[in-house]
DNA sequence: CTTAAATTTAAGAAAATCTTAAGAAATTTA
DNA sequence: TAAATTTCTTAAGATTTTCTTAAATTTAAG
């Protein structure tokens, strides 16, 4: 599978049986600076996605040969990425069907381009976190020992017990978790997290610290899993 | 009851009055490996239902001695399979009487021979699973607790009394029900029920939740099922 | 022992969610 | 078609939770 991409642009698989639509639709992702491949049918399209890195795909559910639902469906089995339906049809049965088959959302034709590119960002957006660069999402977990993140249910758990992180102390620990054993400075750990400059920022970061520990830790003054190192920053062992 | 069906294909049973109708779809559906049965009235298709292994039905409305609408009502007392309805109306009111009454799919003449298909197939994806053999379909039910919503019925009950609930709410409900302990951030609710770009719809979906709390909670101050993670969005527990 | 770094605490500021209500939009009924 | 009903959206204020700030305290390194 290449993994190389030119220029590191995301690659977009478009699926239809009609070559006019999935040029024009190449075209305004193209604008948008995607690369786009294309399949006119689901056979092509499963040989596609084995191949290439595709982060996300765009079908039409009525093909020839092999149909679109069928395709999703064993597009499922394979990968994870986001699946936009494309359809002439518009009943909300069809919605119902197409969404709860695996499909993460349904855009009717004809549709308006730059609706189209906005769902589409908006799945990217949604898939495409920092620390999961294959566009894949694996097993949804970050561990340490007995601290557990499940990031679908984004839920803390020490030891198997829930623990009652806010927003930010979860991205902290997500950061942490994500590169275990690195050492963050405060000031990296603030620009990460809050995206944007850290100025005069450390104490934020620090206070945050205190929590996250007085939550996950038995004891937060002799800290088993978010570690100081002095001078450097906070880490979160790699066990 | 013959369950030994030719070299295991799934056996399909089509029913309508118009024999060129009948010979037409069973084609397609041979030409899919399945196994076709006809009949031309309600009473025959009881009587094939009885006596074969039947794995789904697609049955007319519009039909002389037993209707369709009569005998989708007595198959479903003796069996549940999937069954998809055939007809020349395509007004809503008939697509929601033939839905409530227990039929799983609707699909309006003149249909696209590949869309019949399309759809046969996904029943039968929703209703064979592994682990039974028998062609009954598992209760067609997503629960969390004693919240429960019946898919076939389209109905919500909170401790088995029935709670009315509008379309959209339902639709939100449903969502987070099929994917119990996700938690869906407001934008994503708005994207996924209402099939646009979220653009200052958090508000929007906060009062539904609302709603959805004030018919489903017994506290909607502090809710048992449909809980918000601070500065994340809603979910409902996975249990 | 001194100093710089890290911790702890608490209070006010900020942000996110909740609640309510009124009017708009859609649907149903007459 | 109009009236009545239901449902949805919008907006604004109330409430709750979370974040930031700052100052006092403790800890580790040299």
């Amino acid at each position: 599978m290449d993994n190389l991409n030119e220029a590191g642009k995301l690659s977009i698989l478009v699926v239809d049986d009609d070559k006019e639509i999935v040029n024009a639709i190449s075209i305004y992702l193209e604008n948008e600076g995607y690369r786009v491949y294309k399949a006119y049918d689901g056979f092509q399209a499963l040989d596609i996605i084995t191949s290439h890195d595709i982060k996300l795909i765009l079908i039409d559910i009525m093909m020839p040969r092999l149909d679109g639902l069928s395709a999703v469906v064993k597009i499922r089995e394979q990968k994870n990425i986001p699946i936009i339906i494309l359809s002439a049809k518009s009943e909300d049965s069809d919605k119902i069907l197409g969404l709860s088959i695996g499909a993460d959302d349904y855009v009717t034709k004809p549709f308006n381009p730059m609706e189209l590119v906005a769902r589409v960002k908006s799945q990217l957006r949604r898939y495409l976190t920092l620390g999961d660069v294959n566009g894949t999402r694996k097993a949804n977990v970050l561990k340490s020992g007995g601290l557990c993140f499940d990031l679908d249910s984004r839920t803390v758990t020490v030891d198997g017990e829930p623990v009652k992180l806010t927003a930010t102390e979860m991205k902290i620990v997500e950061l942490l978790l994500r590169h275990p054993g690195r050492v963050f400075p405060a000031e990296e750990i603030y620009e990460r997290v809050w995206q944007e400059p850290a100025y005069n920022a450390e104490n934020t970061v620090m206070v945050h610290i205190r929590r996250i520990r007085e939550k996950i830790e038995i004891n937060p003054r002799e800290p088993k899993y978010l570690k100081v190192v002095w001078g450097i920053g906070y880490k979160i062992e790699k066990i």
